[in-house]
DNA sequence: AACTTGACGAGGG
DNA sequence: CCCCTCGCCAAGT
């Protein structure tokens, strides 16, 4: 199981895809309801050369931010989708995760999911 | 095979 | 809030 297997990467696009406009999720969280074998970078990896209808503008990193690239992406292409839906910055480009962030139907939101990614590794 | 570079994340200063 | 360090893991050189 590696990045670049096809279900791999499925599994990335499917939960993606189930992100409701103007919500967000972030890479570690992602990783984290995946598993095993998913870890924020790949998850990363995986999205930066998503295709189809994966709305990849919905995932940011854990301090709310679109995270600048010097992949062919402008930074502020992000952002501006996600304003489009809803999502509102601050000045400094940081959105409310408290807010926006997104916990599928049934998942209690807790904070102690979100925990340390290194730390079951 | 070593070293660097990311669409990352947590903890500390 | 910004910056740095370290842990992580896949790719590119």
């Amino acid at each position: 199981m590696n990045v670049n297997d096809k279900n791999y990467r499925a599994e990335v696009y499917d939960l993606v895809k189930n992100i409701p406009r103007g919500r967000v999720m972030t890479y570690g969280q992602i990783a984290i309801i995946l598993g095993e074998g998913y870890t924020a970078r790949t998850v990363g990896y995986v999205m930066h050369c998503s295709e189809d209808g994966v709305p990849w503008q919905r995932v940011i990193n854990s301090q709310g931010k679109c995270s600048t690239s010097k992949l062919s992406i402008p930074i502020d292409l992000q952002q501006a989708m996600l304003e489009q839906e809803g999502v509102v910055f601050s000045d400094k480009g940081k959105c409310d995760l408290d807010r926006f962030q997104w916990w599928r139907e049934g998942s209690e939101r807790d904070d102690n999911e979100q925990v340390s990614l290194f730390e079951k590794n």
